[in-house]
DNA sequence: TATACTCTTAGTACTAGGTATTAAAAGGTG
DNA sequence: CACCTTTTAATACCTAGTACTAAGAGTATA
């Protein structure tokens, strides 16, 4: 016995935390064991086959996908005038917050904020120049933000937009966005 | 035949579509044809077996996991002084910009700003208050975003953070954040 | 009507990467 | 030496396929 059986889990573990796609004959080669030895250890740790593994993978991140690759907007849009005003949605779930506290990070209520600041210019582009923002107070998991943008001026080829972030009627989140456009549609 | 073999592969197409984790047996029963039929659509349509298809969706969610899903910090930090300075990087990619032009959302700019921001504060609960930002210029696909942030001024519960972001000694981002502490570790 | 052709179904052999189970060998310890 | 954990081996079975051959169904064309 080379190694002992508690070390060549840890290896194990460690190993699939690198590459999840190894098969029970791969690992035993890595850790010059049997298969059936693999096997054992496996049932031992409780890690599932190299295609419950993968199964896993695919669908926690399916979900992901679906509800994050339209990406052009962060939160959804469910009123949109064009160079005036704009109201956006975003239910604060579990990936948005601290694991430590559940309090929101500020780059998703930023994030929110900005998209739509963005998508209220009715421009081919459309880019943020600078913001001043305020944090008025910390965002919970499953509250559910409201993001009013409203167009306060338009010059040459800025356009200044305030933006409030509600929850339950309280105000959570302030920003000022200049963004920067060009070319009018 | 109840409805031509193009219809039918239409249809398996969307459905795959809806739902990607489906056997050529639940497939068979949809459009109530053997299972054969299901393999040679398949074949003519390019499309690999259940255990492929869900392989490739683990692979290329793999790597946006690794460098996204531990999102409390955005953008890999190679330096890290504790209430003093600290260095990221976050590369541009494909899902960080806009498809029309190629050039990065400016909340994933910030994002990366804020999380070293906050990973910077040496305390229990660390929570942006308010920020002033500037996008100084355009960053584009591919480009690696490297952030410095410095602590300027720490007074009472407050920390002032100053951070800049750099392409090829090139500062496109630029931003003063405020953050509130609690409770030192 | 017979033939040609596409579409569909059936059946067989084989594959990877396993599970589940039983049994035997190897190794260290009291 | 006996006991016990650990490891290896062997076998039957599973899923979701591939690869291939062959035959039947339905339709159009000479």
């Amino acid at each position: 016995m080379r190694i002992t059986k508690k070390e060549r889990q840890k290896k194990l573990v460690q190993a699939l935390e690198a590459d999840p796609f190894m098969t029970d004959e791969q690992m035993a080669k890595l850790c010059q064991v049997s298969i059936q030895t693999i096997r054992l250890d496996r049932m031992e740790l409780g890690i599932p086959e190299l295609r419950e593994r993968i199964k896993l993978m695919a669908e926690s991140n399916f979900d992901r996908v679906r509800s994050l690759a339209p990406q052009e907007v962060v939160g959804e849009v469910i009123d949109l005038q064009l160079d005036q005003s704009g109201v956006s949605i975003l239910e604060i779930k579990k990936e948005h917050v601290f694991e430590r506290n559940g309090i929101a990070r500020g780059h998703f209520l930023f994030a929110q904020a900005n998209s739509l600041a963005i998508g209220l210019v009715d421009a081919e582009v459309a880019l943020t120049i600078s913001a001043e923002i305020r944090f008025l107070r910390p965002v919970h998991i499953n509250e559910k933000c409201v993001c009013y943008a409203k167009v306060v001026k338009s010059q040459f080829s800025r356009t200044y937009i305030e933006v409030r972030t509600k929850v339950n009627s309280e105000e959570v989140f302030y920003g000022k966005f200049v963004v920067f456009r060009q070319k009018k549609k």
